[in-house]
DNA sequence: CACAAGTGGTCTCAAGATGAAACCAGATCG
DNA sequence: CGATCTGGTTTCATCTTGAGACCACTTGTG
C-alpha cells in the first residue's frame, strides 16, 4: 500500500522502520501476533479492524517479511500467520511502546495487562539504553551521527 | 484529531500508546525533535510534512503533554516546540525502532545515520530486555498478563 | 451425501484523513 | 516604511479507511 510519501529510502533507519510498520494498525497487529495470535478471524476479532484493512496490512507485512503464511497448526486446511525472525525482532519496539504507556498513560491503580517473566510471574524490567562499555545513557548522552556524504 | 477508532480505553499499554502516538507522522516528528529540532519551519522543511497536518500533530502531541511550547530560545518573540518529560520517555522507542530498522532494513554496506555515545562516540548497545532479576529475556520468555475482571 | 456454519478473503461505496496551495497576521530585517 | 520570514488557517481535490455485501472453499452435523 503506498503511502503518500515513502521513507524508504531515507538514510535514517527510525524513518525506513516506520515506512514499513510505522502506520496505525501494523504495530497492533504485531502486539497481537506476539500474543499468540496467528489467525485471519482472531486478528479481526480482536482488533475490530475492517476486513478489507486487515487483508492489506496482513498481505504488507508479509511482502515484507515480518510475518509469513504456515499451513495451520490444528491440522485444519487453512493457513496462520506467524512472526518471522525479522518480525519478532519488533518485539523490543512493542516492549518499548508498552513500557511508555504504562509509565506516562496510567494512574496509578487503573487495571491494565502487564508484560510478565513467564518463569517468575514477575513485570520484566524497565529498558535501559547503555552504551558500548555498558554506562548507562540518556538522551541527552547522545548524538545522531550522519552518514558520510563523501 | 479523533481516529476512526479511539483505543484509549483499552487496557493495553500499547493500545494507549499508539492512540496518542500510533499516526504516521508523531514518531518522525518526535524523532526530529530528539535531533534537535524545535521550530515549525524546521520541521516542515525537514520532514517535507503539508504544514496543516504539521499543525495538527503538534497541537495533538501538546495536548497529549508530549510537547510543550515555550518561548524561543534565540531572543526572538518566536515559539519554539520542545520535549516535556513525558515526551523524553518516548525516547526508547525511536532507539528500538531504529535499532530495528539497522538490523534487518539495510544491507552492511548502506549508508545510514547512527545513534553514538557522545562522550565516547561509539554507537550505543543494542536494547536488551531484562527480568526484574536481570536475566536476559527473549520474546518467548515473556508472557502477556491480563488485568483482573474481577 | 446434503446442508449449515465457519474461514478467509474481495468489492463497492460513503465518509474521513491527507497533501498542495492560497491566504493571512504578526515579527523581523534592512 | 516596505519586504520578507514565521507560524499558522482555510479550502479543495484526492487518497485512505470503515462498514458491509458478497463469494469460494472448508469443516462440522446428521
Amino acid at each position: 500500500m503506498a503511502k503518500r510519501v515513502s521513507l524508504w529510502n531515507a538514510g535514517c533507519p527510525v524513518a525506513r522502520a516506520l515506512d514499513v510498520i510505522g502506520d496505525w494498525w501494523s504495530l497492533l497487529i504485531l502486539r497481537d501476533a506476539f500474543d499468540g495470535t496467528t489467525r485471519f478471524n482472531e486478528f479481526q476479532s480482536g482488533l475490530g479492524i475492517a476486513k478489507g484493512m486487515l487483508a492489506s496490512r496482513l498481505r504488507h507485512l508479509t511482502e515484507r517479511g515480518i510475518l509469513e503464511t504456515a499451513p495451520a497448526s490444528d491440522g485444519t486446511a487453512y493457513r496462520e500467520y506467524v512472526l518471522t525472525e525479522k518480525g519478532r525482532g519488533l518485539f523490543l519496539v512493542v516492549v518499548a511502546l508498552r513500557q511508555w504507556g504504562e509509565a506516562h498513560l496510567y494512574e496509578p491503580n487503573d487495571p491494565r495487562s502487564r508484560l510478565v517473566d513467564r518463569d517468575a510471574g514477575a513485570p520484566v524490567a524497565r529498558l535501559v539504553l547503555r552504551s558500548a562499555d555498558d554506562r548507562r545513557l540518556g538522551w541527552c548522552d547522545t548524538r545522531v551521527e550522519k552518514p558520510d556524504v563523501t
